[in-house]
Parts: structure tokens; sequence; C-alpha cells
DNA sequence: GTAAATATACTACAAATGTAGTAATATTAT
DNA sequence: ATAATATTACTACATTTGTAGTATATTTAC
């Protein structure tokens, strides 16, 4: 499942707004705006994917995201890491490592999580 | 820079090859395989796109990728990570540590270069 | 030297995407 | 109540994407 440029663009602003009347969705978007129909016809056809979802309230809906951004997120990542890598989450790493634009404290910090989450597994084994 | 799903098909082969007559490309293909023209279609947007470039050999051409892989994935992650952890490429780390699919191996495996890119760095300063 | 394979240009057309107008309805502010 | 605002359904249309046929040229294998 992959987003199309404004479905990604609105999928942005429901993560963010995690519910939203359609005003709130527009009113996201910077100048120059799109037609308060043009976000209308995007959102039904992304209800019609089932990529969102609502609650109607009373003669209004408010809309929500059905596709969670981590699960976007870590689908994206698997994939570009297929792609990219060959499958490889070891050989990603390594390049987020030396290009990813990380500052030595960050790289640290990064290093004691990793420390962190082999500490953890190892216990559970 | 963004490719379509096709776009992003012909790229990853165009990596895979580095150079390739068009008959490569089509072969990369898995069965079904599109048709012949189709992904000569493909090609020739990509080319006035400048995705792709050529080098004339007698009546045929080489192609070749004029958007690197490493240049793409880069840009690719950025924006994802800009998208989803806030410019945080700390906060990506941490996500990726947990959440990726490494083993204890790779995870080992992981810090050794990150370890490694620590000492390059504080060497240099 | 003729058939098969390869390559390219050009054209075509359906489906998806990007964008928005119209009409009808509901809600809200005066 | 009436005008302005917000919402939704429906329709429309240009552009992009996905897919491939035709025509033509070139190469290659027998």
């Amino acid at each position: 499942m992959k987003f199309n440029k404004s479905e990604e663009q609105i999928m942005k602003y429901l993560w963010k707004l995690e519910r939203a009347y359609m005003k709130d969705i527009v009113e996201e978007f910077p100048e120059p705006r799109p037609a308060y129909t043009t976000v209308a016809t995007m959102i039904s056809r992304m209800i019609k994917k089932d990529y969102i979802g609502f609650v109607q309230r009373g003669s209004v809906r408010e809309y929500y995201p059905k596709v969670q951004k981590s699960a976007y997120f870590s689908g994206h990542l698997k994939e570009m890491i297929g792609e990219f890598f060959n499958n490889s989450s070891a050989q990603f790493g390594s390049f987020f490592a030396k290009k990813s634009d990380l500052s030595l404290d960050e790289l640290k910090e990064l290093k004691n999580m990793i420390n962190e989450e082999i500490k953890k597994r190892s216990k559970n084994d």
C-alpha cells in the first residue's frame, strides 16, 4: 500500500489531527489552498480505498485515518530496505550510521539505545 | 523527486544492471513480462524526465540511470524522517533499533558499526 | 539472402490522479 | 427569517500513468 502524492499529503494532516472535520483538513493546507471540493473529492476516494474512516456527527462527518502512521512507515521502510539493501536491515543500518546526519552525540545516544535493545533481548532468551 | 510505481521498477533494474540495453531491462521483469514496447515507452518518458541517460552504440542505445540509488534513497529517507519523526534522525534511529527485525547478531554488528563511526568522527575533531 | 530477433518512433486508449464546478442541504450568525 | 458558511454528492475534464499495437529499421542466425 503506497499513497500517491496528494493522498500522502492528506494522511499527513490526518495523522497530525487524529480526528478532523473537512474544514480542519482544508485549513491545514498552506496557501494557496486547493478548493474545498478538491479536498472533498480526495477524501471520498480515500474512503473508498479504506484509507480513511469517519463517524457521522449529525449532518457532518468526523474523519480519521484508518492506516496507522507507524504501520505505513514500517511497511514503507521495509520496502525500501528490500529494494535498496537487498533485504538486509544490517546493511541499511550501516548506511544509516554513516550517511544520516546524526551528530556525534546522537550517534552515541543511538548506540545506547541499541545496547539496551541488545540487553533486553539477551534477557528474554 | 519521487518515482511512480513503474518508474521505480525500472530504476531498480537499471541500478542493478548499471548499464543495459533495452532487452536486458525487459528480461529483468518476471513473467508475465510487459510488452517490449511498454518498457520502451516507460524508458523514453523517463529519458524526457532526465531519470535515465543513454549512449548511442551504433543503431542501439545503452541506457544508464541518471539518478543515483544512494541519492534517491537518502532523499527518500530524509523525507520520511521529516514526515514521521519530526526531522529527528535520532528518534528514527530509536524506532529502527526497536522495530526493525534485526536479529541479536545484527544488532551487535550494527552497534560495532556505529562505534567505529563514533571513533572515526572523534578522531577528526 | 531471408527469417527471426531487437530497437525505436509514433500513436492509442483505459485507468488513475489532480483539480474544481454545481446543486442540494444543513448550520450559524445576525 | 435570511445571508453566509460549511458539507456532501455528483459531475467534469485535463494530465499522468500503465499498457501495448503498428510501422520501420537494423542485426543476426541460419
